[in-house]
DNA sequence: AACTATTCCCAAAACGTTTTGGAAAAAGGA
DNA sequence: TCCTTTTTCCAAAACGTTTTGGGAATAGTT
């Protein structure tokens, strides 16, 4: 066995194939013990700085490194987080969520960490592919999105007392850790301001009761209108359907426009915009010029439509990458009680949010 | 140390917490050697069926489940699967591209396999990503998808005999395996169908050029018209950008109706509708009135616009299963050369593919 | 009864790391 | 020179499976 300069590449007879080297192997070549050759590359300081070097300059020559496997049982770890989505409830089409994962993925990457994923198609789906992995020891933690109110993982993961952290919040007593965007300010700041335009019949077409995120939109909201000294009405007020976002939305904004005082602007999930624009587009409203608009995440409708869509926009890229860093601290046995994120979102005014005419 | 009836349930001391059960655990409580329970299990033949059913039952009872991290050191195999993706290109977006996922995960899960994801920015890291599990051994094959014409991947994974499986083609001579949506046959089916309403003027707004796909979308074109007695027009073939797909197909719309003779017919991916729709709406056509449209893919807004888009409908789903189950067989060693398969595609005629009038 | 085949089980090795608990060699101090 | 400390290395154990290569019963055959 004859070595080629390139590292990689160990001749075999007279058959030439890409192999990968043992630490055995390596530590054979370097007359070493597979302990100080372990050692030299985990930089452990009972190793001269001579051998060390020697090993490491080695190692890379040979393009030698650590079976994942077997270091994972030898330490008891899988270095791998789960993460389980679902397609279902239009969520996962959102640029937002793209970004999250973007961020989660990359930050879990640099920790020599893998990201396994789950596609469940519903809520029994879901907790299924988690159970899988927690229970058949295939993650160190768990990261969850789509949070309900009341979420039955979450009270599962903190049963027993396995490392996860939350994308979002629920109603859950004990302490754990999570990212939120601040929902809440943003539809404040959003209200606020088409207030302070001159708008005093604000709506909100808000998503699906059951989950935690429309809760702090419509607290938000709700005290936008109070910092103003704008009335609530009811009236003004509408969820959308996760099963038929584009569909719902249309409806609403149809029905929302027979009141006798119909509102001067909106606000709502970018998302289902589509089913806005195509109800005002019905009701000869000009969007931006007769109906203020602003929606809750800057998705590529909102740049490029025209008028273009001022916006909420939360750092999803940012936030996913929290996210990980701080199940890596949980993982490591840190109090999860100590990670409680709420991030601000800023607000983007484009072309639809004009004073009433 | 007492059990529970739950199972894995172990009463430890004072404090009770959820634990898992070992093999060797497991058979010392069956009275049994652990070879003869881990055989039991798997059902060898060498074990009396009377205690496979009693162990069987106990690793019921007791919630064992093997260590997956132990099982893939001695088996050799990670019994994971790798996919890199790519957001920046505006694909991972499509719904389309959540049902090929989900076919993908389902089918993974059921084989007992996990599926590890990665998130690349851009073609370096998509390669980076894919080096790192293949080199890394962190999976024992790879799934392809967002092929390019002279795809680096292909060429990097046939080199070192690293089982993959690609949705999609690219041009390489050597077998590899494959799934891909015959995207010829969609166009040309598309274009025989409008030419049979009467139309003589069928433009294609197609992907962009180095991917894959648009080739096989040009080439069905291309034919459709030549069945059909139609003349090919350069004029009337564009490319849209993935940088920017809204945009660049929005001003394309508008560019195409310049021309002395402008389409009555627009074929091009549901991906660009909007932009498509956009330009349209600026020159006073009425989408399926004044030009017929057929995308391709269908999107949740092809189904809620109104008129309602015909489109063609890849079976994403089934393809993401059809992918995994190949990628199995060419991990068990069979010749990829075998797995090459071409799915049909479906055409959905809803209301914008009438006549020309 | 003696031999062979079959059934059923198990001890030990192996997978490739990291960690544990020294031990030998070198250096420092008296 | 002798003892102590520091430096540098390593053999063996461990992680939890599966596989290998028998071995002890039991059953079957002559």
């Amino acid at each position: 066995m004859f070595l080629e300069q390139s590292g990689n590449r160990i001749g075999l007879g007279e058959e030439f194939k890409f192999m990968t080297i043992n630490l055995k192997q390596l530590s054979k070549l370097l007359k070493l013990s597979p302990t100080t050759v372990s050692r030299a590359l985990a930089d452990y300081p009972d190793v001269s700085a001579k051998t060390r070097a020697r090993v490491k300059q080695m190692a890379i020559q040979q393009g030698y490194q650590p079976n994942p496997v077997a270091r994972r049982l030898q330490k008891g770890k899988t270095e791998t987080i789960g993460i389980v989505i679902t397609p279902e409830q239009n969520y996962f089409s959102d640029t937002f969520f793209i970004d999250l994962l973007s961020g989660i993925s990359n930050q879990i990457t640099r920790a020599g960490y893998e990201l396994i994923l789950g596609v469940a198609s519903d809520e029994e789906h879901e907790m299924q592919s988690m159970r899988r992995m927690v229970e058949g020891k295939r993650v160190d933690g768990m990261i969850l999105t789509l949070i309900r109110e009341q979420d039955p993982r979450v009270g599962y993961l903190l049963d027993r007392d396995f490392p996860f952290v939350l994308y979002g919040r629920t109603r859950e007593t004990r302490p754990y850790a999570f990212v939120d965007m601040d929902g809440k300010q943003a539809f404040e700041k959003a209200c606020t301001y088409l207030a302070g335009l001159g708008h005093r019949r604000i709506a909100l077409l808000n998503g699906e009761p059951g989950f935690m995120f429309p809760v702090g939109c419509r607290e938000g909201y709700e005290s936008g209108l109070l910092l103003s000294g704008l009335e609530l009405d009811p009236d003004l007020i509408q969820e959308w359907k996760h099963k038929d976002p584009s569909q719902s939305s249309y409806r609403w904004t149809l029905e929302l426009f027979k009141n006798d005082n119909p509102p001067t602007a909106i606000l709502f999930q970018t998302e289902v915009v589509n089913g806005i624009f195509k109800g005002l587009d019905e009701l000869d409203l000009q969007p931006g010029k007769d109906v203020a608009l602003i929606g809750y995440d800057d998705l590529e409708i909102a740049r490029i439509h025209c008028p273009s869509l001022s916006v909420l926009r939360p750092q999803a890229r940012e936030a996913g990458q929290r996210v990980v860093n701080i199940l890596m601290e949980v993982i490591k046995g840190e109090d999860p009680g100590k990670f409680q994120e709420i991030h601000q979102v800023e607000m983007v005014i484009r072309e639809t949010s004009l004073p009433p005419t």
